[in-house]
DNA sequence: CGCAGGATTGATTGCATTCAACGACCGTGG
DNA sequence: CCACGGTCGTTGAATGCAATCAATCCTGCG
């Protein structure tokens, strides 16, 4: 079902040497790491793949064997309840390391799609934990990470426990915004393209995906975002924020963090 | 406001090793240490507090100086939208570490109150760290402590978006059934004293104390669960878990780590 | 061209909120 | 000892936000 045949992506061939580099990156922008540190990240061996979408990174229930690394596209976590609906709990970004949630935990307690077409660099569980028994500064560059992406699940929490449908849906996007602009995938002025339909936005926010797409048709009448299709863009960042009660202190972003959009990677679909 | 004073809590002075052994337990339940790694824990300088119920032990935008250990009594994370509604993110109990989440980042991006009258014990935030380094597999246990609060998070995502509010109180119930019983401070059998009051409960839920206090009376009444006052117990265990829609898996709990009631650290509220 | 998934719209229902008042319990102080 | 105040719990009535049900409209794609 996965392992997609290559798709149109370039002519290049993808070097082997990227995607740890990418996930070097993503490590180096909170806790600065030694030169040793970032070698032995390097050597790190990996796979690379490549997923169309829909297809699991993870499921529930699975041993996780490798920690997969988002080279290029969208994923999200998700759980589902006893009755079948859905919550989709976070959005993975080109960058983000998908299991260390799971890596050392003996089993997944959750599952991960990709919302679109994706190539992933899967790094052998065993090969990280040494590496972090080894090398103590690179386990707390990833404990660092990972305690960004709970704090943001609190975010998440806050938004679906105590907040209106259309300060959800405002806060989520602005939320999508920011970490995407931090990686040079987009910008708020000029928007982006939003890989979610509006039932995954619905799943993401804990609301149905008619009252989704009344809201968004709201937002769009009072001038708060503007949508061609999946492209969105916010004519009024400002005013998008306080109606989402969103400020960007829980992503715990330090200026010097920031990807200029030139140096960036880009994503692709 | 806080540093409460000497309450009745028994007639012997508190030893200043037992924090640290309460904390190396639950260290040790996920993952093994080795004994100089036990004693580089049990070596840590600790400075105790009392505190009264609804203190502070950590305020949103803190800097955080140390790593506190609930001893005794229970406290609660939250944060506080805009227009001043308040979501309880998790509830602490005695064995747990509060300030992980915050203590590996700058700034802490959500508040944590007691419940009750609380001891606890104080880590130095260097000292904690200095040890991760110096003992990666110390890191890891903590690592593996974390992730486990990181799951009790994203089950909450699931429980506030995605169930009504009869299972959503309901499922907390038991969620603070099972992890107080594997501490051995309740039994699903006998109950147990419950902390929390219900404008609490509805702020853990997303709902509002009014609709927590009919959904407490049908459970009542469909004897799923039996209170008076506080103290709460559960006659039919089993359909309480249904109506909850509960299955302990995500709690991450392995059949070694079950502390027998007699053995426990009683809770000095 | 026709199909399928997604987006849109309307009408109706219902769960939870809101507002308001009252009752029960507990600790405190006169 | 009892009166008092405050917090918490309980109840009723009315409102409202979002869910549900159902149909239709797009639009990209095979």
């Amino acid at each position: 079902m996965n392992l997609a045949p290559a798709h149109t992506c370039g002519s290049s061939k993808i070097s082997i040497e990227e995607p740890l580099e990418i996930f070097l990156r993503e490590l180096q922008t909170h806790s600065p790491l030694s030169s040793d540190d970032r070698d032995a990240i390097l050597r790190l061996p990996i796979r690379l793949r490549r997923l169309d979408a829909h297809s699991y990174l993870v499921r529930e229930g699975d041993i996780p064997i490798h920690c997969c690394i988002l080279v290029s596209g969208y994923a999200y976590r998700q759980k589902v309840t006893g009755d079948g609906s859905r919550q989709i709990l976070a959005v993975c970004i080109p960058g983000d390391a998908i299991d260390f949630q799971n890596m050392f935990l003996d089993i997944s307690d959750h599952g991960v799609q990709t919302l679109n077409r994706t190539i992933v660099a899967d790094i052998p569980r065993e090969d990280l934990q040494r590496l972090v028994l080894r090398r103590p500064a690179t386990g707390s560059a990833i404990m660092h990470m990972t305690l960004i992406e709970s704090s943001i699940m609190r975010e998440w929490v806050v938004n679906v426990g105590r907040r209106d449908a259309r300060s959800r849906i405002a806060h989520i996007l602005c939320e999508f915004a920011v970490r995407l602009e931090t990686r040079g995938l987009a910008d708020t002025k000029s928007g982006f393209e939003l890989p979610m339909t509006q039932e995954q936005l619905a799943d993401a926010t804990g609301l149905t995906a008619v009252h989704v797409n009344r809201v968004l048709k709201s937002l769009q009448a009072e001038r708060l975002i503007d949508r061609q299709r999946r492209y969105i863009s916010f004519p009024d960042w400002r005013a998008l924020q306080d109606a989402g009660d969103f400020s960007r202190g829980y992503l715990h972003i330090s200026d010097g963090d920031v990807i200029p959009p030139s140096r960036s990677f880009r994503a692709r679909t």
